[in-house]
DNA sequence: TTAATTAAGGAACGATTGTTCCAATAAATG
DNA sequence: CATTTATTGGAACAATCGTTCCTTAATTAA
């Protein structure tokens, strides 16, 4: 009866996740869009709705692609510390020698939208709230396997550690140098010993 | 011979700095500015150039007023542990019962424009410098006097300190419960121990 | 073929962006 | 007084913003 669509939702969609996780909500514009995601305007419009519409569709295929892996780390673990590691590690590798650092994309928007639109503070804090979950879950595991210190509660541990990945992403922007990201990552991950 | 000034600059920098801090870059318009500054749109721009130049000129007051402040305390500080507690609890007090939490105007700039703006970059980066120059010599002296741990590097620490600033800064952001950020702030800085 | 749907291109919308400029008024000094 | 400068308000600028809509072409299925 009729044409089928001839582009990929999801693989537009990723490239949406590129363009505003790089230049933001504000900064990028819906020529940007059309000329970015390669679709046209009207195309544009039609199937993914206005522009904040498509911020926040990006924003969640984000969130099950990045994040959501990074959780599943930490669900799987043998070892937090080694896991705490990889990922300090994957943050500074993304960046570290990056001219212009895209940090981490829920973060961005957490500083540039959280304030002003609720919608999004509320993706933005479930996901700060899987985290905590996962890597609580994971800091007591360790503990009672006796590879970490039980000095300290496992939840108030991983709410730091988010805070770490948090202030590593900010640091990357102010400063990408290796030696000080390594400096923060070797400190920050001495609090289990 | 001629009419003096009617506002005082300075004041007049102030809102700017509250505007901008408030907002963003981007954020905050021509119209906002004339509307929270009280000035017309011709003094406006007779006095403080273009929006560029006032936001550099406000982001400066603001590390000036603010951030100078912060490191003053870490040079004239007899505790460095106490210091760095207090500096954490300004932090936390300042957002933890805001309805929109402000964060740092300096954080909040190194995220939305030290990736496009190099001159703003450069501010950020001297910023995040003399911080660590600050942070690295009180906690020498701490280290010397005995007062805290000596196992870790001094400068590694101030740069573990710096991101846990940071990360405080968008843990607010994210979500400004009280209980998270005593939380972040008694795991961070038992690193001391 | 016909009908239905998708896509592209582009014109056009009103609103807002940052910025400039001009005319009128207010205050200070000579 | 006259002159100089400060300040205001508002008009106007071109550019861009997000968005809508219309026309035309392409593709599919009945």
């Amino acid at each position: 009866m009729a044409r089928n669509k001839a582009f990929d939702e999801i693989e537009v969609l990723d490239k949406a996740v590129e363009l505003f996780w790089t230049k933001g909500y504000n900064t990028t514009s819906a020529n940007d869009l059309v000329d970015g995601l390669g679709l046209s305007r009207s195309s544009l419009y039609d199937t993914y709705g206005d522009k904040r519409s498509l911020f926040i569709k990006a924003l969640k295929r984000y969130k099950h692609e990045f994040a959501d892996a990074v959780i599943t780390m930490f669900q799987e673990t043998e070892n937090v510390k080694e896991t705490i590691s990889t990922v300090l590690q994957l943050i500074i590798d993304q960046d570290c020698h990056a001219v212009n650092p895209k940090g981490c994309f829920i973060v961005n928007t957490a500083t540039e939208l959280s304030g002003t639109d609720p919608e999004i503070a509320t993706i933005i804090d479930s996901n700060r709230q899987d985290f905590e979950n996962a890597i609580e879950n994971a800091l007591k595991l360790g503990q009672q396997k006796g590879q970490i210190s039980s000095k300290q509660d496992a939840k108030a541990l991983a709410r730091y550690f988010i805070n770490t990945f948090f202030g590593l992403r900010v640091s990357i922007k102010a400063n990408n140098n290796p030696k000080i990201l390594k400096d923060i990552m070797t400190v920050s991950l001495s609090i289990l010993d």
